[in-house]
DNA sequence: GTGCGTGCAAAGACTTTGCACGTAC
DNA sequence: GTACGTGCAAAGTCTTTGCACGCAC
């Protein structure tokens, strides 16, 4: 159960508190525990505080000697998609890619198409551009993601 | 080999060219034909002019008492591709979606989250605010799409 | 008869699930 | 000892590929 498409929840909390204790409150509210393995997961997020895959998360675990299972890290990627922790982006067919999500509303992408690598970026003004056009349909915005391609350099 | 992005191809031709004459074109230039079953992709694609997938392609020519296999439409999308007819669209991790995108550039999407219905929609200006991040990273803008999520009516 | 196209079934890639074993309260 | 978590392997999706058969020039 995927959610299909990412509307973009609006981070509720202080920027200022740790992404962990964030993952904790949550689990906790569930009565799942704050595992090593789900520490791990998250710490490595933090530090690669990139676009990732699955497939990253075990490698980059796997060079620093800790072992986790995919099913593991599925299962965990899960858990942070529903604290709010971690969206999902589609900017591949092939593959799921999420970015850490929390405190931080990242909608917009560059994506370098040379290199495949994948840039946060920040255009303030879609906002109010995309409020205009769902009120023209009379809809309510719930968010948007914006990706795009770009070579040279 | 499905190309990762949509980089969003120019529609070279003018728009009232038939799509099948594109097509056939296409197809030509790689000794290939145009066979009934290409030509009632298309033209199922045409009928449907919207956000389309594989499986949504197969069962409306079904419904026509017309069978084709899957492989045959996965193998058409991708000669469609080729050939700048339609784009890939990323709306859900799940499955892989498509526009028509010939002579319509379609890249910005409104995603209604209550049912599910995809829109197209053109926002002019997304060109401009596009191609200025990337002069300002020392990249070119070779495309971009943008997903609106909305809610309410 | 050579070349291209189709359907079928098998293979592939990514993700999810069932199960047995482990661990913490 | 109950509840939750993990790894493994199997299952599940969507998509691609290999192969044999068919059709057209």
């Amino acid at each position: 159960m995927t959610s299909p498409p990412p509307p973009t929840p609006a981070p509720a909390f202080h920027i200022t508190e740790p992404l962990c204790a964030v993952f904790r409150r949550h689990l906790k509210g569930l009565n799942q525990k704050y595992t090593p393995e789900r520490a791990k997961i998250l710490d490595t997020l933090i530090e690669v505080d990139d676009v990732f895959q699955a497939e990253q998360i075990q490698s980059t675990l796997h060079e620093s000697g800790y072992r986790v299972s995919k099913a593991t890290i599925y299962r965990t990627i899960k858990l942070l998609q529903d604290a709010g922790i971690i969206q999902q982006v589609l900017v591949d067919a092939e593959q799921s890619h999420y970015v850490l999500a929390y405190g931080k509303t990242p909608r917009d992408l560059l994506v370098n198409a040379d290199t495949g690598e994948i840039t946060m970026i920040n255009i303030p003004e879609l906002e109010a551009i995309r409020d205009r056009v769902c009120a023209e349909k009379g809809l309510k915005a719930q968010g948007h993601r914006l990706l795009i391609y770009a070579t040279g350099e």
